[in-house]
DNA sequence: GTCAAACTTGACACACTCGTCAAGAATGAA
DNA sequence: TTCATTCTTGACGAGTGTGTCAAGTTTGAC
């Protein structure tokens, strides 16, 4: 490498994580990542080519920060705690940032008609490792037989109601709602101890 | 009225409404509406103003239609029944469409960020009446007495869960899945017979 | 039939976005 | 210190979007 890179990848990458997951990958624009990180965006486009690249490399941080969050959850002991550890991270996640930034996967689902294979992807990838964590977690047979359904189709009604709890906060901006909800369906889950 | 408008208002805000629903508020430009309709761009900012007017009036079609198809499901007068064809009808209604459409509800709620207050609040304003139509409905004795919770938080679970089915179809446009998936969901609502 | 009100048309002004590119600056290997 | 390589900079071209407007056309009340 001769003429060296003049900016901070990791705080470019983290700054772009910031504003796709605030406004969508659509409508945020290279002018917007420029401005935010002081990168000029000529320069941008030489390091990433396009915009997409830029979202692509964000979104596998915030996927992998995410699944490590909800890893460490899900290792509780006790399969009702551990489905309550579970949605705090989830809700936790989409309710960070000031003003809370919402669910950036399930933003970037439902913007699904207007984005790339590739993009649409990498969403169904981590939706199906987040399926897979949880499923495998309450496999073990001390969660297993609390529940009251196997624990893969359990796994898939986490799944897809943390994706409706997303949209909750986005349509009514409420964190305390979330956990009340979150809450209650995780009670459906488990029998009565 | 001297000089009449010479274009079917059904028919426009019918196919706006399809444009919204496929596209999304943001993505659907003036130009689209007018191609597809046929009715110039410069007549629709005469009769509606801005775009988004024409979408609050599509939107409010949506929601009378969609809200009347579900209080029809939910007449059924097994509690388990009616569950089904609740999720019945909000399937087909987030499949619809070739290729489907999705949910529009839940597109814009993830558009929030985008949107305006009155956009922001028709969502609301729609997911509260159907949360109080399904209430309503499960409130009845002969239902609510095969409940695992109050009507009232059954509801909220439903309409979020709902709303996670639709993120599910914008990320696999499975149909199959979201029936599946929603069977095992109701399963769990109610007690076994 | 007349005529004012309402609608339609097509062009316009302005703003924004993407991605490109040539020219200049910075860098580290030799 | 030289110099090829890589990065940075700012301008550019092409496209697209919104909302406006003056001019022309249609319409129904009178």
């Amino acid at each position: 490498m001769v003429g060296t890179r003049q900016f901070d990848e990791d705080q470019v990458l983290a700054t772009a994580l910031d504003l796709f997951w605030r406004r969508g990958l659509t409508a945020t624009t290279m002018a917007d990542i420029a401005a935010a990180t002081g990168v000029q965006r000529g320069s941008l486009y030489n390091a990433y080519g396009e915009k997409e690249r830029i979202f692509l490399l964000a979104f596998d941080r915030y996927a992998e920060r995410f699944l490590g969050a909800v890893r460490e959850a899900l290792s509780e002991p006790d399969a009702a705690r551990a489905l309550d550890r579970f949605f705090e991270v989830a809700i936790a996640n989409m309710t960070s940032g000031v003003p809370p930034r919402g669910c950036l996967t399930t933003k970037t689902a439902a913007e699904s008609a207007h984005t790339s294979d590739r993009v649409q992807a990498r969403v169904r990838r981590l939706l199906d490792e987040l399926e897979t964590l949880v499923s495998d977690a309450l496999s073990d047979p001390a969660h297993a037989r609390r529940l009251v359904a196997p624990p893969a189709t359990i796994a898939r009604l986490i799944v897809t109601f943390t994706r409706g709890l997303a949209v909750m906060q986005c349509a009514y901006g409420d964190p305390d709602r979330l956990h009340t909800t979150a809450r209650a369906f995780a009670a459906t889950l488990v029998t009565r101890a």
